[in-house]
DNA sequence: TTTTGTGCAAAAGGTTTGCATACGA
DNA sequence: TCGTATGCAAACCTTTTGCACAAAA
């Protein structure tokens, strides 16, 4: 990790109360540069390969940490595992059905404002997001057959 | 269960062609009249009350044909369990953040068709789901200190 | 009679926890 | 020094799998 890169982390942290520690420096610095929602096994193997001392455990806290902080956001999009993000700004995401691949959706404007009725009396929105789904354009051209052929 | 209920289920299997079991029946009637986005061991509990013999592993088949089927919709909202809602028609949902209490939210409009360029270039979408979150009327007076202690 | 589903137990992910030790502030 | 994070292993929870048996069509 350059220098100047782990001065703004650093500062990220500090800003946020949060210990500066080598493995969220490692997490956050991995998640920021491969903004492909990694889920928290392959923050993982990425960390750990670099610091073999790194367990999963710690992954995980860091994980949390991050969130909890602002820094990352979890994205739960399949019932497998959560996903991670270092991209915090409003943003939306496409599921490909078959391959599983996830895209962001740039925020393109504010949802229409739901009826008031719509919502369960007296509960307060903080955020929403909302999950396209669909096929890939890898997967939009191949049938169920091919797709069970692999 | 009534008979005109179990007729009704019957016919709504045979037409997607699912065969009538006891445990499908049992779990499709289940979230019928209980819509509160039960997880699978929810419905595994109350169907397995009424008939010890019914297993977790019959409880998550059923609950995977029906989805399959389109009978039953399976939503992710946390990071744990998935939920299975037997409202098919388009909605939303609304989560309590501190209860974890999921409500329907109509769907009132359309979402604004979002530019072409905000998806993968030759991805075709299918469906989407809003997620929106914030706190229930029963929680949305409570400090955090409350929600710490209990 | 053929095909598909059931039920049981065991296994497989993903995530969390308990605790002694190490480290940041 | 004090308080928090780390690292390890074991536990936990949800979901899937393998297989013999039972039931639906």
């Amino acid at each position: 990790m350059r220098v100047s890169q782990r001065q703004k982390l650093a500062a990220a942290f500090r800003t946020r109360a949060l210990r500066c520690t080598p493995p969220r420096y490692a997490v956050l610095d991995y998640l920021l540069r491969n903004p492909v929602h990694a889920t928290a096994e392959e923050v993982f193997r990425a960390v750990n390969e670099t610091d073999p001392r790194a367990s999963r455990a710690t992954v995980y806290n860091s994980l949390h940490a991050l969130t909890r902080a602002g820094l990352v956001r979890e994205v739960l999009l399949d019932g497998k595992a959560a996903r991670f993000d270092a991209n915090v700004h409003r943003h939306h995401h496409f599921v490909c059905e078959r391959c599983g691949a996830v895209k962001d959706v740039a925020a393109w404007t504010a949802l229409p404002r739901p009826p008031l009725a719509a919502f369960p009396a007296g509960s307060v929105v903080e955020t929403y997001e909302v999950v396209f789904r669909g096929r890939c354009a890898g997967c939009s051209g191949a049938t169920d057959l091919e797709e069970r052929n692999g």
